[in-house]
DNA sequence: TTGCTATATGCGCATATGCGCATATTGTTG
DNA sequence: CAACAATATGCGCATATGCGCATATAGCAA
């Protein structure tokens, strides 16, 4: 239980490398913002997005595997909603440092 | 400057999965972690990673070309260093959220 | 100049990934 | 049962990505 390993297995780079890999692909990102503000069906997920039912289903369960998104089965439909509070804190963090590049950027350009 | 977009525009989304994407391949996350105590020059990340030469070279360029490390040229040598802070916390993030999820799986299967 | 070292790059291959299309599965209603 | 609605899945294709190999470039020394 060491709670900063100096060292990182191969098997533990993997897995943090898939983490960040299921959150590297727009339409996914799409999904999981239209979730920040609760729960919703697949076909409400597909409005929003504007991709096909079979991709976003499939996006929807790729996200759900790697532990991103809760899935609930009420009848007919599925709902979708954000099972990893930690997505809040990732996506901030890389919206952040993103800003501060583009500030850079312009600085850069626009002199002082 | 709004501090949270509630839309997110298809460019904007690019963008942050790009952020991710390079965060996605473990040989990248070693070579990441290489530099976590500090700047280090190429050849010394070829040992550290266990990698090839070219392979490393090509992704410490793709990082860098990607904002997350710095690039500095002295003499013969390249040193590379942690360029965007934010790579700790991202990388907190994530292990702590995984280290979560495997608590949970334990105590799925272990629970008393 | 030649020779050596450190780093970068062109090329090809193997694999992975996202997508669209059609179809299958699941669950509800009559 | 049939018919319908919501979601999932099999398949093929196009593209992207990581890697190894060889080679090219950059910089220092003699």
């Amino acid at each position: 239980m060491g709670p900063k390993p100096r060292y990182l297995s191969e098997e533990a780079l993997k897995q943090i490398a898939r983490r960040f890999a299921v959150l590297s692909e727009p339409m996914r990102l799409r999904l999981i913002h239209s979730l920040f503000d609760g729960e919703k069906p697949v076909n409400t997920l597909v409005d929003l997005s504007g991709g096909t039912q079979a991709n976003v289903s499939r996006h929807l369960q790729h996200l759900a595997n790697a532990g991103v998104l809760n899935r609930r089965k009420e009848g007919l439909q599925v709902f979708y909603s954000i099972g990893d509070p930690s997505i809040f804190e990732l996506c901030e963090l890389v919206c952040g440092s993103l800003e501060q590049e583009h500030t850079k950027r312009a600085a850069a350009f626009g002199g002082d």
